[in-house]
DNA sequence: TTGTATGCGTTATCAG
DNA sequence: CTGATAACGCATACAA
């Protein structure tokens, strides 16, 4: 494919039989320039389309005004609004955001950042995939790094995250308000931040309640539905709610009550952490925690872009709260 | 922020004492070349933690292994599978993708795509924005672009579609076998190539069951929920069934008709087109139009990258076939 | 087989 | 105020 050269400062010189430089300036609005040279300039630029070509900037000012974001996966409503959010903020700010998925994989993960590493991005934005326990990719960037919902605060590096022990214990506390006595909680893997606070604030909820947590209840894995499947059908005792840490995970729950034939909230009910919009017209509606998504993603562009330009937020953290969004539907009382 | 400078070639030809190019060659594999030498300098670049800087190589050779992506919207499961798509094949070429959303907006869509064009991306895959009607922008690009799911069939150039005459046409004749009689479509924006494939196929399954079209029954807008609420409000005669063109469409006919306290499916019975893979838990589960997303996307990129090595694909057109997926619960007499 | 010189598009520096 | 030059990192035509 001949792709057509596009105009150059070169090439407005050459018309306007002038150096480069020269138009480099009058483009630039540098002061020390005729006014009629730099009109003419000008004239010359838009009548040429010349847009300048940031890939010679960047191999110039060693910086390419691309921001890298890796998260485990687009397809999911809390994913795509911190995007969203990160976008708004970067493109106000002049720079271009380059989306990648780890597909939950810690190798894609890594060959994720790597990329995005020789790709020179001026700064990494990363939400770490379920599988991830070795944080070598993350140590070795040599551009700022800020982390959110699934960080790693060994890096000490800033990050944004929501309280997640509160908001798991106030949901758990729901389930235990309307009467739910066998709880169980699906969780992510262990190693992640989110997966700890999240669990410890159920365990705390249960506490509280007097009850004994059974840890053959806490179901560590988003990545199949059989671990949720063997919770009502290995034995006599079954829950009787189940508390989800994760949207994904609240899908593959409602899937398999219904493939198992439980009626929900009568036999089992349901609560945990969702941000997709359309989870109030599931059958039945579900109760959920939610995110400020949006902002999630904006404070984590700023905290970057802040980096970036060499405003020292080091080890900074930005806790933002959630919101328990009650479904009466979902619930046996309700 | 002062970034560690990466390794270049020229600082392994200084600690080995020998020309840049010398390197460059050895590392590139070149066939005039001590194999001696060879050995020694990717001996070092590895030791050295050498990559290649892609923006260099991007000046020089006038492209960027980069292709762009404009969507309406991200957070969306049909985008998201398309993308996941486009990524897949993408990365196996060598490419790398940016993704924008136009957020269904024309005037961002334009910033968007003139914003990649002047990040000289090799290519362009683009689904167009609702109230997008000019195609100045498209037309401007002097890289390959390839449209998908609504393409303007004018710019002539490689596009990959559904069957959405078909698929409408099968999932309205769903509804009428059901027994419905008063369907009324919610259709997005008249001028998009998907919009009147599937309006028609809607048009047609009436014609054959020889009901009426009636044009008030037919709303094309995708932006707010009064259109909908309308039709369910206006007077005495309502529809029985809703069809939907599209996912977000259905996700708002829910709402309204929760809203308006209208059984679904005693009252009105609902299907369209949805690639959300919770629609089944939806209450009720929802009957649904399904394309294949992932290869939408993975065919988009074969033919763009096909353009861009200069394989000559022009005006060809991919037609996928979509599924019928039924849902007992959401119908009358399923 | 290896080194030298040049250019990709831009801007900073220095000279005029 | 403007022009010439060098440099960013790399690949390549040409010279040795």
């Amino acid at each position: 494919m001949t792709r057509k050269n596009a105009t150059t400062i070169k090439d407005i010189a050459q018309q306007l039989k002038m150096a480069p430089s020269t138009v480099s300036r009058a483009l630039r609005g540098s002061h020390d320039i005729n006014p009629a040279t730099r009109l003419l300039v000008q004239q010359v630029a838009a009548d040429l389309h010349y847009t300048p070509n940031p890939i010679a900037l960047s191999l110039k000012e060693k910086r390419s005004k691309i921001i890298g974001v890796v998260v485990p996966e687009i397809a999911n409503n809390f994913c795509a609004a911190t995007i969203a959010g990160i976008e708004d903020y970067a493109y106000r700010k002049g720079y271009h955001v380059m989306i990648f998925q780890s597909h939950e994989e810690y190798e894609r993960e890594v060959a994720n950042v790597r990329l995005l590493a020789s790709r020179r991005i001026d700064g990494l934005i990363i939400s770490l995939a379920n599988n991830t326990r070795r944080f070598d990719h993350l140590e070795e960037m040599d551009t700022p790094v800020v982390m959110f919902d699934r960080v790693y605060e060994g890096l000490g590096g800033p990050r944004v995250v929501v309280n997640d022990h509160e908001g798991a214990f106030r949901g758990v506390e729901h389930l235990l308000e309307r009467g739910c006595r066998k709880i169980a909680i699906l969780s992510m893997a262990p190693w992640l931040s989110t997966s700890q606070k999240r669990l410890q604030g159920y365990r705390d909820a249960l506490e509280q309640y007097n009850i004994p947590v059974r840890e053959e209840w806490i179901v560590q894995s988003c990545e199949t539905e059989a671990p949720i499947e063997q919770l009502f059908t290995s034995g006599a005792d079954q829950p009787d709610a189940l508390f989800f840490s994760m949207e994904r995970l609240a899908i593959m729950s409602l899937q398999v009550l219904k493939k198992l034939g439980l009626r929900i909230p009568e036999e089992v009910a349901l609560a945990g952490f969702s941000d997709n919009p359309a989870s109030e017209l599931f059958s039945p509606a579900l109760t959920t925690i939610r995110q400020p998504t949006f902002e999630i993603g904006r404070q984590a562009a700023e905290l970057l872009i802040a980096q970036i330009d060499g405003i020292a937020t080091d080890n900074q953290v930005v806790q933002l709260s959630t919101i328990l969004d009650v479904q009466a539907s979902s619930l046996r009382n309700g």
